[in-house]
DNA sequence: CAGTCGATTCACT
DNA sequence: GTGAATCGACTGA
């Protein structure tokens, strides 16, 4: 059986570099979930690299602990974290063991599978919006911690796998500041999408919640 | 052990 | 544009 270019697997040494390189050259890959429904594609269309420990804006900032355990380890391993209460997120650990950087998986677009992932997102109004922003991404494709660890390099059956598919050219790639880190994080233009793609999600500053009464 | 807040989203004005 | 939702990780005493 012959397997398409760009459905080969991308291999452990891709994001075994450092975090910068990697979270630009992530856009236009493939990320396959399998679900016992059946699987979903997602081409990803906006990224987010979280440069290791000395990153105030990242979750490795202040050490290793139970929840960013997988930060440290291997690269091309999956980072799922929750947050406010109700999210999930997912990551690509990038760079040599040790290193804890990751790259945000923040949008992208449904290739296969959009019927499945339109019943776990009943607020969308569009396939745009399925997996725009990084907890509907997650949301859209049954991202939750227990796939927290997960190789997506792995071969054979994995739940998470990421493939090749088509680089985007560096003159499609745009960056900025990245959405709603807090900390110096936002002075760093390491938020990285594809130029006038429409499931790319809008930029919003950090902003500090109020105290509640 | 209580207080704070988050790599967000959604409903509503 | 504003505020609520909701809980676990982390902090500091």
């Amino acid at each position: 059986m012959i397997v398409p270019r760009d459905r080969m697997p991308l291999p452990r040494t891709f994001f075994d570099r450092p975090v910068l390189e990697v979270a630009p050259d992530l856009l236009g890959r493939i990320l396959v979930r399998q679900t016992p429904d059946g699987p979903l594609s997602l081409r990803l269309t906006e990224v987010e690299a979280y440069d290791g420990p000395n990153d105030p804006g990242s979750h490795a900032y202040r050490g290793r602990t139970p929840r960013n355990d997988v930060m440290f380890g291997p690269p091309g391993h999956v980072y799922v974290y929750f947050t406010y209460g109700m999210w999930h997120c997912m990551n690509l650990v990038c760079g040599p063991e040790g290193t804890a950087s990751a790259v945000l998986l923040r949008a992208g677009e449904l290739v296969e599978g959009a019927e499945l992932a339109r019943k776990r997102r009943l607020s969308a109004r569009n396939d745009k919006e399925l997996a725009k922003g990084p907890a509907r991404l997650a949301t859209a494709l049954d991202v939750d911690r227990a796939l927290d660890g997960t190789d997506a390099c792995a071969a054979g059956e994995t739940p998470l796998r990421i493939l090749t598919g088509t680089a985007v050219p560096a003159e499609q790639v745009r960056s900025g500041p990245r959405t709603g880190v807090s900390g110096d994080g936002g002075v760093h233009p390491w938020r990285y999408w594809i130029a006038d793609d429409p499931t790319v999600s809008p930029y919003r500053a950090h902003v500090p919640r109020r105290r509640s009464s």
